[in-house]
DNA sequence: CGTATTATTGACCACTCTCAAAAAACGTGG
DNA sequence: CCACGTTTTTTGAGAGTGGTCAATAATACG
C-alpha cells in the first residue's frame, strides 16, 4: 500500500488519528516512543491541512499548538521592521516546530506547498509533558538538535561567501531527503529562488547568478526551476566548506 | 557583604557546593526550581575555576559536563575548516551551556577572563532528570530561549548593514548586564575586536572603523578598549532595527 | 621601560547589492 | 488548449558596503 492511500485514510479521521500507521513515523516527534506512549499522544493529536502560501501563525502570536509535518514543506521566519526577512528554517516531513518563548512564537510560520500537519493543542501536550518523562526527554534531544542546526547555519551567515552558501545548502537539502527515505540527487525545491536568498542572506540575483555559475561549471543541473540534480556531490562538498 | 565575598566562602567548598548561597541563583539554570530541588542539584554540582583564554572542551569532544558560568565571561564557536571562525554566543553569570548533539559537543567552548563554572557531569545529571520532570521542564524552557536567541542572531547575520550589527550587539551586552542586576550603559567588553568581529560576521576592521563612527556621532563613549558608555541608547536602538 | 600584541586608520579592491531590462514560467479565461 | 497578462527568474551594467593589505598607534605584559 502507498503511503497516499494511508494519509488519505486517515484524513477521514480527524478525530482520532492513527499515530501508529503515520508515514513519518520512523522520522518525527514520535520516533523512539513506546507504543504506549504513541498511543497517548495519538489522544492529543489533531491533523490539519493547509493550503500552499498560507500563514500557519506570526511571530508574536499566543503559542497555542505544536505542529509536525507531516507532508509538505513549511518555512519559518524573523522580520525587520522596514521589512528584511530571515528565513530561520525550512521544515520537511518529520519536522516538528511551535515552541514558544514565553507564550509566544518567536518567528511566523508559512507554508510552502499544501501541508499535512499532526497538531497537538499546548494545554493537552503540556500535561502529557508532566505524566511522561519520555516526552519531554524527546522533546529537549529535538530542540538541542535544533539549536544545533542554528548554530552551524549562523557560521553559513556569518562565515560563508555566497558560492560556499549555495553549495551547502544543496547538500543539506539532499541529505534531508535521503534522510526521509527519498533520492539525494535530484533535490527538490519547493521553495523560491527569494525564499532561498532570505535563507543565506543573499539577494535572489546572487541566488540565480550562483546557480548559474554551477551549472555551467557542471557542477550541478537544473532540469526545471524546483529541481537541483547533483552531477558532482564530491565537487559541492568541497566549495561548501571552503575547499 | 558583597557578591565577591560569597564566592570566596564558597570556594573553599568545592565537594559540596552551597547552591543556595550561590551568587547566580536567581538568574541561572537553578533559578525557580524549589529548595528541595536545588538541594538535589548541589549534590552533584561541583565547581572549576579557569583562567581567562583557556579551551574548556572542543567541538567533536564527548560531552561529559553541562556548565553554568557563574563568575567571567565564555564564548562558544564553531569553525571552518580553513580557520574562518563562527562564535555563537558570549556567555555570562547565569547562562549555561554544554548539551551536546549525539553526546558530542556541536562547538568550543573558550574562556574569555577567568571563570568559575558550576559543573555537573552528564551521567549524574541524566539520573537526576529522570528522577525531577521539574529539572528537564527548566533544561527545554531555557534551551527554547537559546533557539531563539540563535535565530535572533541569523537575522542579525543574514540581515543587518556593519552599523545594525554592531547596535544591536551593544543594546543586548547592556541588557544582559541590567537582567543580572548591573548598570546598563557603561557596558563591559570582555572579549577582543577580534571576538566581536567572529561574532557578528564582520572583520576587526569594520568593528572598529564602526566603533569610531559610533563615538564620532556622540552615539557612544569608549572611555578604554573593554568599555562603552550608551550616550544615546535610544539612537542605538534606532540603528539596530535599521531606522 | 621595551617588546609583542592588539586596535586604529588609510588606501584600494572585490564581492555582493542595486537598479534595470529581457526571458522564462505561471495562471487565467476565452 | 492556447493566448494573454502577470509574476518570477535570469542576465547585464554599475555602484557601494565591507574586505584586504599595509602602516601607524595604542595597549598589554614581562
Amino acid at each position: 500500500m502507498p503511503p497516499e492511500a494511508v494519509l488519505e485514510r486517515e484524513q477521514q479521521a480527524p478525530a482520532y488519528v492513527q499515530c501508529s500507521r503515520c508515514a513519518v513515523s520512523s522520522v518525527a516527534f514520535c520516533a523512539g516512543l513506546t507504543a504506549a506512549d504513541v498511543a497517548r499522544l495519538s489522544g492529543i493529536a489533531g491533523q490539519v491541512q493547509m493550503p500552499a502560501h498560507d500563514t500557519l501563525f506570526r511571530e508574536g502570536d499566543a503559542a497555542e499548538h505544536l505542529y509536525t509535518v507531516i507532508h509538505g514543506a513549511v518555512k519559518l521566519y524573523k522580520l525587520l521592521p522596514d521589512g528584511r526577512r530571515q528565513i530561520t528554517a525550512f521544515l520537511f516531513p518529520g519536522d516538528f516546530f511551535g515552541l514558544g518563548v514565553g507564550g509566544a512564537y518567536a518567528y511566523t510560520a508559512e507554508t510552502l506547498t499544501p501541508v499535512r500537519l499532526c497538531r497537538f493543542p499546548r494545554p493537552k501536550l503540556d500535561r502529557l509533558l508532566a505524566e511522561a518523562p519520555s516526552f519531554e526527554n524527546k522533546l529537549l534531544a529535538l530542540t538541542i538538535q535544533d539549536l544545533a542546526q542554528a548554530q552551524e547555519h549562523m557560521l553559513l551567515l556569518g562565515r560563508k561567501t555566497a558560492r560556499e552558501k549555495l553549495a551547502t545548502f544543496l547538500l543539506r537539502l539532499s541529505r534531508g531527503a535521503r534522510r526521509r527515505g527519498l533520492a539525494p540527487s535530484p533535490v527538490a525545491l519547493p521553495m523560491s529562488r527569494s525564499d532561498i536568498a532570505d535563507h543565506l542572506g543573499l539577494t535572489i540575483e546572487t541566488v540565480s547568478r550562483t546557480f548559474t555559475q554551477l551549472k555551467r561549471e557542471g557542477v550541478i543541473g537544473i532540469p526545471d526551476l524546483s529541481h537541483v540534480i547533483l552531477h558532482q556531490p564530491e565537487a559541492l562538498r568541497t566549495i561548501a566548506d571552503g575547499g
